[in-house]
RNA sequence: UGCCCGAUAGUAUAAAGGUAGUACAACGGUUUUUGGUACCGUUUGUCUAGGUUCGAAUCCUGGUCGGGCAACCA
């Protein structure tokens, strides 16, 4: 089916560029800044970057963008190279730039040099002030003018730790009245004075992102560096000092990062929500993480299917969260183990089945899958629990399920005919009581009984009992960036529902940590790490469309 | 009121001057021992005004709208 897609402008690009002879090798690069979890914007990034040297040939270096030792730690690099890992992606290097921080001064010094860069001891407001505005030009510093001996020593210092944190700062010397303030002699090194997570202490002064990002590209004789669409204007610096330097041109292209409804994408914002606690982690599975949707259930598949069908373009998106989970549905439809699961339990007791005797039926595990899955056994007796909202006392027209009278198919079991049933002081339904048609038995049925629904179920003998964690979107409205106010006004209080006590076939006491399953007519489930021998808990990955839900809205 | 990027169904994304297509969503139906899946069908679109052309979503000009650009962040 990829081959059928026509090619997104990237790939146009880089087809003409390889048939050109322009490059032998396509090389790309994903370069994180190690300074919070990845998410699923990056996850658009990295199926861009590594899938092209995937389909074109070639190869992608994974690049840390570790020059701020003030945000980035060793958690983060871990974190996301198995978040890369997991997704299904190989690198051939693993590079950070702060490999490259003895190259990178080099650079510098070869810029001063040049009489292309200067010191500057003007305050961080003094330099603001004279950068003009995007409608107004820009003033030279004083210091523009230091002589190249003067700026080389100045430099060395700095260097050396001789100043403190923000006394100076070394600018490229280019057009201070340049329509793009980008060009306005940008700051290449400043000074901080702190450890970084790699090179310790060996450096008090740290290069920029515009004096790193490209260089680094360069070194790497990255071909085409794809990076997304707020950083287009910085391409004309990113070329300037690819000119000015003499080294290999890598290419910068932008592409549209993606926006997801009902969730926010930035780093910044995600790690408000994990420091107030507003959500248990990075990987709470609510968050828009690599991490959260791993522990949500989400597959490496779905997301990179999810991935492909968004596309690639420049146009800001508003991508709608249902593409994500039809992706995931649509995997795990053929690849999940169906079980039964009961949410919201109901007794309901078969009056003519033999109290105390025991049944075990078989249970195709997937008919989706090409050998269904294998099979499974499953007890059955005479009293059972099945889901409150599958019966009704007062049936709705079109009702298929459970009703006075009704009759309905349990699922891998017999046909049951609702004969009675029983309420409490309140008016609540407390147990329903049925009799079961002895010939109508799943696989051998001679009743000749047709009926329209088949409900779940779980005998109450045999059940074990499991927390089931059910979530809905973060947020409450499609874009909490675009609103008017804190986007945390927009978090939806009811995306998160525990329930503590549901009732499971004995089969998913062995459940696999790795495994998904769907609960027959519910959804997708997967085991949550915080499950332990003793006590289950299950995340629901993404309910099963209900028809009968939506019709009824 | 400067510069840059963008604008195709509800949401995305194709169509490289020649039939506006695909997916998701929505709606209707068929099948079904999951009101799931699968399958079939329906609705909905080229921001606008000019121009070039036999012919424009596509090229040109103006406008409108959206986004970006004034961190010692990336």
């Amino acid at each position: 089916m990829s081959e059928e897609r026509s090619l997104n402008f990237i790939e146009e690009i880089i087809e003409n560029d390889l048939n050109s002879g322009k490059y032998e090798t396509l090389i790309t690069r994903f370069p994180p800044e190690p300074n919070g979890y990845l998410h699923i914007g990056h996850a658009k990034a990295i199926c861009l970057n590594f899938g092209l040297t995937k389909k074109y040939g070639g190869y992608t270096n994974l690049r840390f963008d570790d020059t701020n030792p003030v945000t980035e730690k060793t958690e983060y690099v871990d974190s996301q190279q198995a978040d890369i890992k997991w997704l299904g992606f190989q690198w051939k290097n693993e590079l950070y730039t702060s490999d490259y921080f003895d190259t990178l001064y080099d650079f510098a010094v070869t810029l001063i040099e040049k009489g292309l860069a200067y010191v500057d001891h003007g305050s961080a407001e003094e330099i603001a002030e004279l950068k003009g505005t995007p409608t107004e030009p820009g003033k030279d510093s004083p210091y523009r003018l230091r002589s190249i001996q003067e700026n080389l020593d100045l430099f060395s210092q700095m260097k050396n730790g001789d100043f403190e944190d923000g006394a100076c700062i070394l600018r490229a010397k280019i057009d201070m009245a340049s329509v793009n303030m980008l060009m306005r002699d940008p700051i290449i090194y400043r000074i901080k004075h702190a450890e970084h997570h790699r090179t310790g202490n060996k450096w008090c002064i740290y290069p920029m992102y515009d004096f790193a990002h490209g260089q680094s590209d360069s070194i790497e004789t990255i071909t085409h560096s794809i990076c997304t669409l707020e950083y287009v204007a910085h391409r004309e610096l990113y070329d300037w000092f690819i000119e000015k330097l003499e080294i290999f041109p890598s290419k910068q292209y932008e592409f549209a990062r993606l926006n997801l409804s009902y969730t926010v994408m930035s780093k910044r914002k995600l790690l408000q929500l994990v420091n107030e606690g507003i959500v248990s982690g990075w990987d709470d599975p609510r968050m828009p993480t690599i991490s959260g949707l791993r522990r949500r259930g989400y597959t490496p598949e779905s997301i990179r299917e999810f991935c492909e069908r968004i596309g690639i373009a420049k146009r800001e998106n508003l991508i709608e969260l249902s593409l994500l989970e039809f992706c995931v549905r649509e995997h795990l439809n053929k690849t999940a183990t169906r079980v039964m699961a009961v949410l919201d339990p109901i007794k309901l007791v078969i009056t003519n089945y033999p109290e105390g005797k025991d049944e075990i039926l078989i249970g195709e595990n997937n008919p989706e899958a090409e050998d269904k899955g294998g099979t499974r056994e499953i007890p059955f007796s005479n009293e059972l629990w099945i889901e409150r909202e599958d019966f009704m006392e007062e049936p709705a027209k079109k009702w298929f399920r459970l009703a006075p009278g009704a009759t309905v198919r349990l699922k891998h079991a017999y046909i049951v005919k609702c004969e009675d049933f029983k309420k409490d002081a309140d008016g609540q339904v407390t147990e329903i009581y049925c009799t079961y048609i002895p010939e109508s038995k799943s696989g051998e049925d001679t009743s000749g009984i047709n009926v329209k629904g088949t409900i779940h179920w779980v005998s109450s003998k045999h059940a074990k009992s499991a927390e089931i964690r059910t979530y809905d979107r973060l947020f409450t409205v499609e874009s909490p960036d675009s609103e008017e106010g804190d986007f945390k006004d927009y978090i939806n209080a009811e995306s998160m529902n525990v329930i503590e006590k549901a009732y499971i076939e004995p089969y998913l006491v062995n459940a696999d940590k790795d495994s998904r399953y769907q609960f027959i007519r519910k959804g997708y489930y997967c085991v949550d790490k915080d499950a332990t021998p003793d006590h289950l808990v299950f995340n629901r990955t993404v309910s099963l469309k209900d028809a009968w839900a939506k019709s009824n809205k």
